[in-house]
DNA sequence: GTTCGTGCAAACGGTTTGCAACAAT
DNA sequence: ATTGTTGCAAACCGTTTGCACGAAC
C-alpha cells in the first residue's frame, strides 16, 4: 500500500484511491489482466469507478513504463507488470498467459537479419499447459 | 484464376465470384491485409460485396487452413497466406508486417520448458525497417 | 483559481450476427 | 425443395473521447 504510493510517485504519478486500486490489481504477481478485468476487480472496492478512468490510468501507467501492454490475444490488450524482456506462453484452451523468463530461451540469428533495426523481440509460444 | 478455383475446391469451398476475388487478394505474395483492406480491394471488382461476406469468407478460409490469421497489431487481425511456421517483423513506424523465414532464426531451449505442450511458436520482432 | 483527476455518456472502429433474398444443386 | 451464399442492417465488444463536476495544490 505505502509501497504502491511510493511507486506511483517514483513514476511521476499522483496517487489517488482509484489509481492505487488499479495499480494493486495490475501489479499482482503473474497477472495479465485485460482492461475490463481490471475494471471488474477495482469496482469491488470502488463501485463508482468508470471504465474511462481505468483505461486512462492503464495508459498512463504504460506511458510511464510502470507496465507494458501486450497484444497477444484476439483483439484485446493485456497488461503485464513485467516491463523487462521476456517471452510468453499462451494456453490455447484457457487463454491464460504465462511469462517465460528471458533466460529460458535463446534466439539465434536475429543480429544477422538484414535491413531491420530491432528494438525488441520475444518468442510467443502457443499450446496447452500440461495438466497435473 | 483457374488455380484459385481449384484451390478452393481442394479445401472444400464452393467457388463464387466473391470468394475468388477475396482469395486472389489475400493470397497475393507477401500480403498481410486486414479484413477491411481485403474488403476495399474486392470492392473495386465487386462493388456490392458486403463487409459481412468478406469477414465470413476469411473465417471460412482460416477454418479450412487456406490462410492463417495473426494477432500482431492493436485490435486488428491480419491474414497471412503463409500457413507454415515462420516469424514476423513488425515495423513500429508503419505497422508493416514482414515474414521472416523460419530458417533465419533458431530458438533454443523450448524443448526443455517444463509443463507445456507446445503446438507452435514464433519470434515476434518489433523495430524499424532500415531506410535505404 | 488553475490544474489535475474523475465519472458519465456518447462515439468510435473492427467484427459478428440475424434475417430475408437469392442462387445452386 | 433443400442447401448454401449473399447483402443489409443492426448489434456487439473493447476502446477512446468530450465535457462538466469536483478535489487538490
Amino acid at each position: 500500500m505505502k509501497e504502491i504510493i511510493a511507486l506511483l510517485r517514483r513514476h511521476g504519478i499522483q496517487a489517488t484511491p482509484q489509481r492505487i486500486a488499479i495499480a494493486e490489481c495490475v501489479l499482482k504477481a503473474d497477472a495479465h489482466p485485460t482492461a475490463d478485468a481490471v475494471w471488474e476487480a477495482v469496482k469491488r472496492a470502488h463501485p463508482t469507478v468508470s471504465r474511462a478512468t481505468v483505461y486512462n490510468t492503464l495508459h498512463l501507467f504504460c506511458e510511464r513504463n510502470m507496465i507494458k501492454s501486450q497484444i497477444l490475444k484476439e483483439g484485446i490488450a493485456v497488461f503485464d507488470r513485467n516491463t523487462g524482456p521476456h517471452h510468453h506462453f499462451i494456453d490455447e484452451g484457457t487463454g491464460e498467459i504465462i511469462d517465460i523468463p528471458w533466460e529460458s530461451l535463446e534466439v539465434i540469428g536475429e543480429e544477422s537479419l538484414q535491413g531491420f533495426e530491432i528494438r525488441e523481440y520475444q518468442v510467443v509460444i502457443r499450446g496447452r499447459k500440461k495438466t497435473g
